[in-house]
RNA sequence: GUGUCCGUAGCUCAGCUGGAUAGAGCAACGGCCUUCUAAGCCGUGGGUCGGGGGUUCGAAUCCCUUCGGGCACACCA
């Protein structure tokens, strides 16, 4: 359905057309004076020029003509040239009742494409540390978003399994282990299935060898033998890599279910293998890739470049491949999938020269047409309270789980502070709200910014949080549970025709909702949802204090309370759901 | 060095397809609970929108310049 707003615009559209002037001038938009009027449009100032007269004639005109008009309240010509437009309480009702009545709250359907989008990033024998946050949280919420426009989308993982690290893990390993079995040059039997490691000890052994990898150059080469033997093949080195596998994977699998984070795919890059060796071939053949310095580059720079694009590197110098080609080979891979009209990147904004480089790369040599949009959304470093990036008071990379739990305890503590609970029972609830704080406070901030992740603030239950919007909507579910407790029902009730001043300042706030989540999807913008919720809240708990709905006398217009609430309801409801976090019952 | 992003209240951030008096939260201060969860609401104070030019009837927003900061710049991912 249309929104509000384009509802507007068209019946000031047609009225400076009918003065004589440019129907575009009749943009309507949300007032900025909101003491002056609810909505306000500007387009008398932008024609003057062009007719050349004085603004304030053609908006007297425009408003003169609308006077009658039963969708206004008051519409009034002012100095320079303001349109001020305030509307009827019955033309807003009967909108939002509409509104209600759909599904989706009013939101069109995009038309349905297939995007891909790629985020996640975890790398197998690392356990996820707070690095790995952003991509989960941001990729997750645009994957909701798109979904809840009607597009298909294939949330895809892409675990890092195929590079340098594992030749890192296996050397380190024959180091430490040199009589296991999988170095034995001469072996031909099976492998063991159980693996020579634990999950801890596995996430031991990583950061040594990638430490040790700097300072001894020796150890790297070998790493980096290692690496593409393992790639080329080699049976024992591919055993490891299964165990690596097997081990890990359950176990991201866990940590990104606590966070409400879905894959359809746990892909890696290693999974699109048997697509390079071709690919590679194919580049070469078509004239596309040539060999520069030992290594196998595809020119990527272009005219219009402001600097210089260095060529992108498919096959290194020993031979072995690497991010840009596990990359591409992966887009071949999803096109003969899935087809998918996008793929959406979800990864630090330091990457953005690799992905420039991808993109280019995937186009020039035809690997994709040009019907495929490829977009990347890089986002910002999460700093701590000292704007550095994020660190364990010992200077540390901080586990995820260890920044989830300390996050839960918090608000635990809070609660408990607070409210006289069931142990159990707010242990629960300290997760959902928990949750809440942590995507919500990512989320909140604009994706390719750098933020500061100050538990503190985020756990708050004031201010602009996740706890304060789960706050709302418990306040909201309280009361139409107490409603339903006096017998009646929520079902098929009217809105009232005739509006407090918070009720319509309520409603006048839900009907921005289609064009909030349309700019939110457009721009892949989460961070609009969160600033919508956010005033949605306050604005309903002003009409919360102003209007006393349970000891409203009159049952119509009590009705039409509820009937609001279940509207407001709905909205942060879906809001929330696209943001990843769920709301308890009472907290 | 080249490119790029950023600089808005004490702190953390919105606003940036140009519009009227630049907004929130936190922190500070003052009110409001016999009434639906006070984890709330209402109010007060707090700003040369980094500096300087320019375009415009109008600039935090567009252009130029300058200062300060982050990041990236071929065989890591």
């Amino acid at each position: 359905m249309k929104n509000l707003l384009d509802i507007l615009s068209e019946k000031l559209g047609e009225a400076f057309e009918k003065a004589g002037y440019d129907r575009n001038l009749g943009r309507v938009t949300i007032s900025n004076r909101p003491d002056l009027c609810e909505y306000q449009c500007n387009g008398a100032m932008a024609g003057a020029k062009q007719y050349k007269c004085a603004p304030i004639v053609i908006a007297q005109a425009v408003a003169d003509l609308l006077k009658e008009d039963e969708t206004f309240s008051e519409i009034a010509a002012v100095n320079p040239g303001f349109i001020n437009i305030k509307i009827k309480d019955e033309f807003l009702s009967k909108h939002i009742e509409a509104m209600a009545g759909d599904e989706k709250l009013g939101v069109e359907l995009s038309g349905g494409k297939t995007a891909v989008i790629d985020y996640g990033g975890a790398n197998v024998a690392k356990p996820l540390h707070v690095g790995h946050l952003r991509s989960a949280i941001i990729g997750e919420t645009i994957k909701r978003l798109k979904r809840f426009k009607g597009d298909t989308v294939i949330g895809d993982v892409h675990l890092g399994d195929w590079g340098l690290q594992m030749g890192l893990i296996i050397e380190q390993l024959r180091c430490e282990q040199p009589d296991l079995v999988y170095f034995d040059e001469s072996f031909m039997g099976e492998y063991p299935d159980t693996p020579p490691f634990t999950l801890s000890e596995l996430e031991q052994i990583y950061p040594k060898a990638s430490a040790r990898s700097k300072e001894d150059d020796d150890f790297k080469e070998k790493a980096q033998t290692a690496t593409l033997e393992m790639q080329k093949g080699k049976r024992g080195y591919r055993a490891i890599w299964k165990h690596i596998l097997d081990v890990s994977i359950p176990d991201l699998k866990k940590n990104y279910d606590n966070m409400k984070v879905e894959f359809e795919l746990w892909k890696g890059e290693s999974s699109a293998e048997e697509f390079i060796a071709p690919m590679v071939e194919d580049m070469i053949n078509n004239g596309y890739a040539h060999e520069s310095q030992g290594a196998i580059v595809v020119d990527v720079k272009e005219e219009s470049d402001q600097k210089e694009i260095p060529p992108c590197i498919i096959k290194k110098s020993d031979g072995a491949s690497l991010y840009a080609t596990s990359d591409l080979a992966t887009i071949i891979q999803r096109k003969k999938d899935y087809n998918p009209d996008e793929i959406i990147y979800v990864a630090d904004k330091r990457q953005e020269m690799h992905f420039t480089q991808v993109f280019r790369t995937a186009k020039k040599t035809k690997i994709v047409d040009d019907s495929i949009d490829f977009s990347f959304l890089g986002f910002g470093t999460m700093n701590g309270r000292d704007g550095k990036p994020f660190k364990t008071r010992d200077g540390g990379v901080m586990r995820l789980e260890t920044l989830i739990s300390d996050i839960n305890k918090a608000v635990y503590d809070k609660m408990m502070e607070n409210r006289e609970m069931d142990e159990a029972e707010a242990l629960e609830i300290s997760k959902t709200v928990g949750l809440s704080a942590l995507k919500y406070g990512d989320l909140s901030n604009q994706a390719s910014k750098d933020y500061v992740f100050d538990l503190e603030r985020f756990t708050s239950f004031e201010g602009d949080t996740g706890p304060y919007i789960l706050y709302t909507i418990v306040r909201i579910k309280a009361i139409l549970r107490k409603y339903e407790e006096t017998g009646k029902s929520t079902e098929g009730l009217s809105l009232n025709r005739t509006l407090t001043p918070a009720e319509k300042q309520l409603m006048l706030e839900l009907s921005k909702f289609s064009s909030m989540i349309d700019a939110a999807y457009c721009e892949l913008a989460p961070h609009k949802i969160c600033a919508y919720i956010y005033d949605l809240a306050n604005v309903f708990n002003s009409f919360y204090h102003e209007n006393k709905i349970m000891t409203e006398e009159d049952a119509d217009k009590q009705a039409g309370f509820i009937a609001l609430l279940l509207i407001a309801k709905k909205a942060l409801e879906i809001s929330i759901e696209i943001l990843g976090f769920d709301a308890p019952d009472r907290m």
